[in-house]
DNA sequence: ACCTGAACACCGTTCAAGT
DNA sequence: ACCTGAACACCGTTCAAGT
């Protein structure tokens, strides 16, 4: 039933992985399939249906690691771990991910582990979708930083102390020029804004106690 | 000189202000100019240039609202502002700024005041780089999550306590049920995100001085 | 029910030619 | 130096027709 749409969708993603989102045409899809382009129609719906399909898809497969009696923050970070390798494996999906809002009906697994997650740390039932938003924002715009550039190596650093083209100063570039320079490790990189955003929800958890008790 | 550039740039970022990157088409910016598609060509390049020359200009355009003398958690929250307004305005360039690092050079003086500002809040410089891509991934994927759909309206509600395809059970959907139907103020729940962000810096600042006083 | 083939209205980009 | 016009190899999607 669903069994050729899930044959097409599949092309559909080995085309994206292989020769990237701007080769992935209606028309190559088909071929690989073995099959022609109008043929598609009917089990994925047009263009647009099609990516909603594939990163339903991708995110369908994202097995969220249960292992439910590992300390919150490990699980966190196991989340972040999973969506930023699916993010590596498969860069046409990072930029898809803030368009489709179809991410969460698929991604809804996960995104219970992250809820519950955020309950173990302590965060109050009300502020836990927010944080989950903040931090699927973050994860994913990490992820899609990577694969589209955004973290361009050598761009960040203007030779010099001033913009060549405007000529205006830029003292905050020139005092810490020296770190501007230095070859970034992404992997230790995440791993440190993970640190600092769990050190961010345990504040937030422990500020939120204190006014409980002084209220 | 650049002045045909500056008007074919205007041209394109108008185009997709008013019907979407979708419509944005050589064919439809030269119309706009009054010109053959090919007369395009030698002032801004192929598509992909044209694209890099709107956000180029678009982020040229966003001032840096200096007035030094602000606390630096204010600039850091008014450069935030900036940006959001940037990619509510023109949610075109929210996709863009993720695919293509030209970001920086031309955002290089917004970047500086973000550097100045982490300085001021006691960053160490080694970290400051760090922290400006962390918050920038973040302001960024926020902008885009808006523009894109992310945050799309009720999607994140699974009526009921499982998911009804698989029928796993979701429990944290279901103890924070109440706060998934509530209409969010995005406003608000940025104002929120950058409150936490901001405790975030301050705590890195404060558990670094604490190291240094018992190093 | 599922697929094909021809056709339509588009694309980005090339090339040779015009002034 | 700057632009045009015709052409090429593509798109997504329609429609009527085939089995």
């Amino acid at each position: 039933m669903g069994d050729r749409r899930e044959e097409i969708l599949g092309a559909a993603m080995a085309v994206a992985d292989e020769r990237g989102l701007g080769a992935l045409s209606m028309r190559a899809v088909a071929e690989r399939v073995g099959v022609t382009p109008m043929a598609l129609y009917p089990h994925v719906g047009d263009k647009s249906a099609l990516l909603d399909g594939m990163i339903g898809k991708l995110l369908g497969e994202l097995s969220a690691p249960l292992d439910r009696d590992a300390p919150w923050d490990d699980r966190l970070r196991r989340s972040a771990y999973a969506f930023r390798a699916l993010g590596r494996d498969h860069p046409w999906a990072a930029s898809l991910l803030f368009s489709r809002s179809a991410v969460s009906a698929e991604a809804v697994g996960t995104i219970d582990e992250i809820y519950l997650a955020l309950l173990d740390a302590g965060v109050p039932d009300s502020e836990v979708p927010r944080f989950e938003r903040m931090l699927g924002t973050f994860i994913v715009g990490y992820a899609a930083s990577e694969a589209g550039g955004r973290f361009g190596a050598g761009a960040r650093n203007p030779r010099g102390r001033r913009d060549e083209e405007s000529g205006k100063p830029l003292p905050g570039h020139t005092r810490v020029a020296e770190w501007l320079d230095v070859e970034v490790d992404w992997d230790a990189e995440f791993d440190a804004d993970l640190d600092d955003l769990r050190r961010m929800i345990e504040a937030a958890v422990a500020a939120r106690s204190t006014r409980a008790e002084h209220g």
